[in-house]
DNA sequence: CGCGACGTTGATTTGCCTCAACGATTGTGG
DNA sequence: CCACAATCGTTGAGGCAAATCAACGTCGCG
């Protein structure tokens, strides 16, 4: 299993000791998802986090009109889940890429927190960084334009832009295709700006 | 102290031992605020979280345009924060009526974590409640129209439009107080769809 | 009583959407 | 390996949602 980005992943929030490491490895499972495939449907029971180590999956829901609506990019070295556990699924997960990644049962990490509450520690973290860039988008949305969100994802997630279609982009922006084509071509300056 | 509902509030999430919640107990601290007074400003150290027991506060930031932008409004029976603690806060919170709220300093409520761990489930579901509603906005923002969005103001928080300034609602929503003003009009069958 | 804060209304403008048409690229079956 | 279809990105015309700006009425409060 190729632990180094997940054990890296981990340092970063908390510093753990070898029997502490190898626990949380021990209820970790390395997958693969083929491009297009998906991990979780809407609807179905919920109980797993991903991490991705290669590719790129994303969450999304369909709304009332019948679209598609992207949430949620994870490239290597993102987490990503439905929002509560252990109930049917709000989000749909899908690769857009050839992906590994590896996936954590919620109740196998309920049991390894009692018996290493360090890793409390871990998942408040991540939930707060989670919570944190959710609020934080609520707050752009309100009040930015579509090109400014737009350089917001150039920096976000710099080479994403070439790796998938760009209406996948533009669902995640909240706009169409069309006026996200028109976006990028008036603004090459705004690129140019983010990258600076 | 007037315990009785921030006790509620706590075995909603999580049942407590006598012990514990009085352990809990112990790191609160009741206070009052006056109708626009601040608890805290953007760019101040930030270690504390809020409880309302009675009357309403707002989270905001202000924008680059220097207009204040409502992110959170808590009234009776909600829990309401900056997004990081220990770190310089993002967003201002201040009070809108007159109001009575518990406040817990983080670095306490560390500790008590320590004591007695069932606080770790506590406030991660505290985490993910805020984290699946703010989840969930970003979506609605992105599928929803302004009346729609205020249709769901209007079921989550009943009262709240005849207690505070409606361009404080307008912010909330992301729109302009006279947008807001046009869908009120135009919408009361939408209120009476919500209600029904 | 008078002033300032607040809500409303209307005219105009802007951001973004819808629909339609059209190249370019991809990929797939023959 | 080619031909054709499907997928994808782009462009343009017209339309709607919401912003801006300005003016005005109302109310609560000093």
């Amino acid at each position: 299993m190729p632990q180094n980005l997940l054990t890296a992943a981990l340092a970063q929030h908390v510093s753990l000791t070898p029997e502490e490491e190898s626990a949380f490895l021990a209820i970790c499972t390395a997958q693969q998802a083929k491009k297009k495939e998906y991990l979780l449907r809407t609807g179905e029971p919920n109980h797993v986090l991903y991490f991705v180590q290669r590719g790129c999956l994303r969450s999304f829901i369909i709304d009332q009109a019948g679209k598609e609506v992207n949430l949620e990019f994870a490239v290597e070295n993102y987490w990503i889940s439905d929002v509560a556990f252990n109930k049917p699924a709000l989000l749909s997960i899908q690769a857009l890429e050839a992906t590994q990644y590896v996936q954590i049962n919620s109740n196998a990490f309920d049991q390894l927190t009692q018996e290493h509450p360090v890793f409390n520690l871990f998942y408040r973290k991540l939930l707060q960084n989670g919570y944190f860039a959710f609020k934080k988008r609520v707050l752009s949305g309100m009040t930015q334009t579509a090109a400014e969100n737009y350089r917001d994802f150039l920096l976000k997630y710099p080479d994403l832009g070439q790796r998938i279609p760009q209406y996948h982009i533009a669902s995640y922006l909240g706009i169409t295709p069309e006026f996200f084509s028109t976006i990028k071509s008036e603004g090459l300056d705004l690129y140019l700006q983010a990258i600076s």
